[in-house]
RNA sequence: GGAUGGGUUCCCGAGCGGCCAAAGGGAGCGGACUGUAAAUCCGUUGUCACAGACUACGAUGGUUCGAAUCCAUCCCCAUCCA
């Protein structure tokens, strides 16, 4: 008898709120259940956050369900309120696809996507084509702004001003659920507990609107013991695409993370059993870096691939733990032109390695003694390295405790 | 549309003619301590050809020897009234 996926996500620590939880947690134990996320496709790559959600799709889906991923290209194509700002980038339509296909090749690898198994589809298909007076009949009435401004997330918005955007936003959210209602029978969405309220929205609409019964479940977001967002660096997020967060970066994230944050992370993030989680978790002192090592390791394979994976240990085995295979770490290859204009000069080479952001910053660094080239302290801002250094393997310089990189002639 | 108060560096937030690359806090980065942890303490945080120069205080013009600070116009935001 296999468990009730519900307890499953209750366990390992998903579950935050649920509109109807006996009745919801009945159905998935005797039936196939089709349920959604929302993705906005915003950028061209999905972060830690949307992986969250993608593990609590991972884990319907294993325990027998259908998960559809829902890619809003509707939505932003006029742009997510929620935000803090109303830096509203808008983008095209075509910007949108491609971005919409980044998400599904990386979705993949977590979902099975094959026949019968999870589905995408696209709120543009019937959002562009909306009418604003035959939405605002059909639709419109079954939303009351009392309802509305009584949520959390507008009560606090009304001090700071809300706009009928922001409003409408909810609307269109509630509507695609109605549409996947109608189209797939779909019957439950999920997504991260700061859309709680327009989740909400849309489970009502359709009990209100098809008087049949649907369900509104949000999971934990991915943040720290004192309840910081995670997921955040000095190059920026910690995203899924290699070209845009290195493999070594991301297993370093993980392998830095807090002490009181790693069980949560390794219940979240991998699938290991949660015994295990527990038992790593409650490692003492300095043995809770297993566990770091552990997540590290496991998280990285299930984004990047073993082999990847393997790589971003080896490399930092070599610089930590005084491994000697030194020939997976971060690189950075000088060109000819790079070396001609910089003379090779510190500051310079920083900046083109990405370990300082500008020469300023590299000057900084450099007077507050935290450059190192060959593990020799950098004496001074003048300093440049020798042609020599840079041929074969070439030099490892350091910046601070953790942040190394070769150079090398390209 | 009317009244009032605002827009300052990554964020919050002081400054209200020269001493302002701009107090204070948050966050980041570096150092010490450590376990590639946390806490703590110290330093640092616009750029560059770095004892100097240049670019910055919503935008554009103006007044002044000199403007983030004064004036004009414009844009945006908040609160109250419609």
């Amino acid at each position: 008898m296999e468990r009730n996926v519900y307890d499953v996500l209750e366990e390992r620590g998903f579950l935050k709120q649920c509109s109807h939880p006996e009745e919801l947690k009945d159905l998935l134990g005797k039936e196939k259940v089709t349920f959604y996320i929302g993705f906005d496709p915003t950028a061209d790559s999905l972060h830690i956050g949307h992986y969250v959600q993608l593990m609590s799709m991972a884990h319907m889906q294993r325990a027998g369900h259908k998960p559809i991923a829902l890619l809003g290209n509707g939505t932003a194509f006029i742009g997510d309120p929620s935000g803090k700002t109303d830096m509203r980038s808008l983008m095209s339509k075509e910007q949108l696809m491609h971005n919409a296909s980044c998400f599904q090749k990386q979705m993949s690898r977590l979902l099975d996507f094959s026949e019968g198994g999870a589905q995408m589809v696209y709120n543009g298909d019937w959002l562009y084509p909306l009418n604003f007076l035959d939405f605002m009949r059909d639709i419109g009435v079954y939303f009351s702004v009392n309802r509305m401004l009584a949520a959390d997330c507008y009560k606090n918005r009304l001090e700071r001003g809300l706009t009928f955007f922001e409003m409408g936003y909810m609307l269109m959210q509630g509507y695609d659920f109605l549409e996947l209602n109608r189209r797939h029978g779909c019957v439950l969405q999920m997504g991260g507990d700061d859309q709680w309220s327009n989740i909400l929205g849309g489970a009502d609409l359709i009990r209100r609107k098809e008087q049949k019964p649907a369900f509104a479940l949000t999971t934990a977001l991915l943040t720290t013991s004192d309840g910081k967002k995670m997921g955040k660096t000095e190059k920026g997020a910690i995203w899924l695409d290699a070209e845009k967060c290195s493999v070594y970066d991301f297993y370093q994230y993980w392998r830095n993370v807090a002490d009181q944050d790693v069980e949560n992370c390794l219940a979240l993030l991998t699938f290991l059993p949660m015994d295990e989680v527990r038992r790593l978790g409650a490692l003492p002192g300095e043995e809770i870096n297993e566990a770091k090592r552990v997540l590290a390791y496991t998280l990285t394979t299930q984004v990047h691939g073993e082999e990847e994976a393997k790589k971003a240990q080896t490399a930092a085995e070599a610089l930590f733990a005084g491994g000697a295979d030194l020939s997976n770490i971060p690189t950075c290859e000088l060109t000819q032109e790079q070396i001609d204009a910089s003379g090779l000069r510190l500051t310079d080479v920083l900046v083109f390695s990405g370990l300082a952001s500008s020469k300023s910053d590299a000057r900084r660094l450099i007077e507050g003694g935290g450059v190192f080239v060959a593990d020799e302290k950098a004496a001074s801002v003048a300093v440049a390295l020798e042609p020599a250094q840079i041929e074969g393997d070439g030099v490892i310089i350091r910046k601070g405790k953790k942040s190394y990189c070769r150079i090398r002639r390209a």
